[in-house]
DNA sequence: CATGAATGAGGGTTCATTCAT
DNA sequence: GATGAATGAACCCTCATTCAT
């Protein structure tokens, strides 16, 4: 399918990719001009179309480019025979950190995809989100040690309340970032991370 | 300013909303299509600039009617004299539930204004925002008897971890009646909010 | 056609003219825009279509009123016994200084009607320059005495030579005036106007 | 700025030239029709604004075009060693004659831009007359030997009637051919200009 | 008589996609 | 492979004209 593409130059692939990921995650899937993705990966409009055929094979591609690179560093990463909840909350915080340092904005243009309506690709989308549900990126919550928790509260759902939070947290740390144009400060996002953690094992973990 | 849209029927004043607050909740500002509204409402393009001039003055009119809509639903609903926390969250609650019932798009429309990057409006929203940190909306948290915290654990980050955690839900149940197609059910969403307050009120109060 | 129109109170009347001179004038038929019409003249928009049907009937109306005006007014200051050419010059100034009394802008309307080239309406206006030609207006410099002129030159080139020379000191003066932002200077006018009737007297008459 | 249209195929660019020539030329700014110079030129819409990006940039295009192929006109036609009035005249009529041949509306496009009012091009316009008041064009009048005229009259308002002479002698030419739908007919207009010349020349010159 | 809400064609402009080079 | 000229559909918006009130 994208053969033409994946027998380019590495440098040039990663390039058409970062631009790419980088427009979309900006501007959404409609207002993401392929002039601008052109430009910005620095080839011409033609040999876009040459490479993807269609604006929606490309983000087609984007899309499960992200999902195999995600799951394939969930894979070096993650350490399933840990069953501590805390650690993998760390384990998946250091996948998210590994991704972003070679793409930028695959993790914004993830986050984009999940509100992507556009009718053109939000069935595609649909199609796919199965395969992920089992896919390793999801199994991260699996497995957990679940007897370290509290007896009396609810263990799936503190769960998921942290894994709001984590979001929460992220999010709230990028907008802050956006608003006043900084980067993201990585050691204080830890250091913050680590509070809420020690927050979460105080509440929900037996003392 | 929008005199002419406000002294119109009020049934079809309602469906220009509802249509428009649709049409930009799934597609976002630039996406969205002042023909898809138009024919959404059921009137003609034309009309809809009579009554608005521009895209973005709709746009803009839109975010003022919900941060009014919204301000004059928790000042009816939410007892300020209140303390605690819990029923606090609870009447949040109610106040969303509230609004849903006139205007089923209206917190969707909310949430992509967050996330809204168009240079043409985010200049307009972000001149407003000040004002709504002071509006009542943002008082909603203010005030919080954080006695009733366990003293072993930061109250603050609690708080938020429970507001990320409300938005969490609200969330996840409205992905999962889209992916299914299905209405939001609103019973079984008071039960799984009070099954997490339940969660809170043992992790996170004094016992 | 327009007796709804000329039944009207007559300050009215002169109101809704002035206004649709002042912006065909200024903007040419195409980009003139009826409701700038309604709105300079305080009638509203439906009522404009009342009296004149459409666009185009306003149109040809102005141009019926203003040939109209102007041969009454030709009618009534010029004397055509009088056959020296300069005093009939004088005599076409004074028309035109009078007219632009009570309809600033009629003459300026007048002007752009020569260029207007829009398919809609030049049809008609060719039908009806016949007629004009044969108007009093056109009357003007019918007549004149002849053998005051120097008899070595061509007087009816001559004449024609003063009067693109009018036309293009008032062009003159219009275009300096608009530039710097002033109004017409008419005693200035008339000063500038009597040297250039030196200049052709000296030039084109027997001495 | 231009040079995706500065590249094109040579016979295909003055289609364009002249198409927009033609349409602005006939219309003026606001009512000329992006649609209709397209047709005309026989390129698609889409072309067009791949070409100039804008109609603004269009008709600014045709504006420096024409001052500087008039400018070069003159340079290559008039011969500025030459002082007598007559002989310049007969200079810059030449220079028209040659312009007409490659672009049939070129003038009639120059005359029209004196008089456009649009707001959004005029402000352009105006900063750019000023370096042509300096250019070559302007300066066909300078250095006029006056010492031929008649020392009883006014010798620059003199010239300053000729030219409006001139002007007017085209104008009702064209005017004339317009209506008659003929084309001009520049042998029958050479005669006619000399009539006015010696007609000038008996009446200005001393004899 | 008078209003202005309502329509829809047409305006300038953008952009995904095609295709000759 | 690689370019960018070329197309046309769809975009936001304006405006003459109609019509219910």
């Amino acid at each position: 399918m994208f053969d033409k593409f994946l027998n380019i130059d590495e440098e040039k692939r990663q390039r058409v990719i970062n631009a790419a990921l980088k427009v979309f995650a900006a501007r959404g899937y409609v207002a993401a001009s392929t002039n601008e993705i052109a430009r910005e990966a620095g080839i011409s409009k033609g040999l876009l179309f040459h490479y993807f055929t269609s604006k929606k094979d490309l983000y087609l591609y984007l899309y499960d480019y992200a999902v195999t690179l995600l799951t394939e560093t969930v894979e070096r990463i993650v350490d399933f025979g840990e069953r501590d909840y805390f650690e993998r909350l760390k384990q998946i915080a250091s996948v998210k950190l590994s991704v972003l340092n070679e793409h930028p904005d695959l993790l914004g243009f993830q986050k984009t995809i999940f509100f992507e309506d556009n009718a053109e690709v939000s069935a595609e989308l649909k199609t796919r989100s199965k395969e992920i549900a089992e896919s390793a990126y999801y199994r991260l919550l699996a497995d957990i040690d679940k007897s370290k928790f509290r007896p009396d509260i609810d263990a799936d759902r503190a769960i998921g309340v942290m894994l709001w939070a984590l979001e929460g947290m992220g999010e709230a740390e990028r907008a802050k970032h956006k608003a006043l144009g900084t980067e993201l400060d990585v050691p204080h996002l830890m250091e913050e991370f680590d509070k809420y953690l020690a927050l979460f094992r105080t509440s929900f973990y037996r003392q």
